[in-house]
DNA sequence: GCCTTTCCATACGGTTGCGTATGGAAAGAC
DNA sequence: GTCTTTCCATACGCAACCGTATGGAAAGGC
């Protein structure tokens, strides 16, 4: 690999997470995944403690992003269809999630992960309040969709439940009140 | 705590595990917790893994405990209920399920988790059938079921829900279409 | 071509947890 | 009361990871 930057560092260290857990953001595993040493790492950042916050920052700004290009979409219904289809899209972020989710008992860890968790939440009872929910089970059902797809990522972990059916989309939204558009 | 035996470090190391997860489950650090050194664990068990595999055996013996209580309730639809209410009284086995999840890189764990997992979704899609509930469907309905009972589990760990609302397992009967004996 | 800056490898000490060895205390056998 | 069995404390070696120190290679300024 030869030389890195942090931002490969921080990169590494998210896929680190996901494949296993906080506990692998390890400044010399994650070194030998990227081929250098740690005198590398002791360059770039200070202590493993700026690794795992970079990771994480690099991780909020995936949902921002996807955030972003969804307040493009000014039909709730096909921006909450939107939604679910990129949330679906990447496999990746249900695990990191729940990953961090389990590392939450560290303090900075869980005011990351939480303040992600009410910012997604947010945005999908935002959706749902538009189509003409009341604010209440506009929140529960999104709550109850949240915790469906972290749930999910759960039983797939442990090969209760397969990969995600094709019309899980289209599930998730008859289950979240969204009309369907077809 | 003077004397302990292995059933004491069982219990201990099942606390460990839904106090600080799987790396919890540690001999000096459970030791400290009863008391004790390492010179009883070592005693009384083999190993790290032997530890391990007792708390587990204790966690798989409770799911079986419920179960068995519920083979006693003839009618599906109240032993979804008592189900519902078993589970949700006891919040620390929702703690616990969702760290022996995030654990299930150590293949041994996997298979245990996966082992209850699966007999807890057997019941309930048994229940729903009985009830009437396409095969298929009544399998969708338990696992739709469980995930919310990990999801929320998660997201109460991070803050973002407070505990489980007075008529959650009303709301969770309807959400798995169980007619309300009422 | 030299010199500075940037970046990395290696070697070391400190900490934590696993597992072993060994001696000793406490309780029961008789 | 002695002897045996049961149980535990302490001390040690080993491995993994964090963080520091230091020397050196590679790239760019001029």
């Amino acid at each position: 690999m030869g030389r890195v930057n942090a931002e490969d560092w921080a990169r590494a260290a998210l896929d680190a997470l996901a494949d296993g857990g906080l506990t692998a953001v390890a400044v010399e595993p994650v070194a030998a995944r990227l081929g250098v040493s740690k005198g590398s790492f002791y360059w770039h950042f200070a202590n493993r403690h700026a690794l795992v916050e970079a990771a994480l920052a690099l991780w909020e700004s995936h949902t921002e992003q996807v955030i972003a290009r969804l307040t493009d979409v000014g039909d709730p219904a096909e921006r909450m269809r939107a939604l679910l289809e990129l949330a679906f899209a990447d496999p990746a972020d249900a695990a990191i999630s729940f990953r961090l989710i389990s590392a939450a008992d560290d303090p900075f860890i869980a005011e990351v992960v939480r303040r992600v968790s009410a910012r997604r939440l947010a945005v999908m009872r935002a959706a749902l309040e538009e189509l003409g929910q009341p604010a209440a089970r506009a929140w529960d059902r999104a709550v109850a969709g949240y915790s469906g797809y972290l749930g999910i990522a759960a039983l797939t972990r442990i090969g209760v439940v397969e990969t995600a059916p094709r019309d899980i989309v289209a599930q998730a939204l008859a289950e979240l009140g969204v009309p369907q558009a077809r």
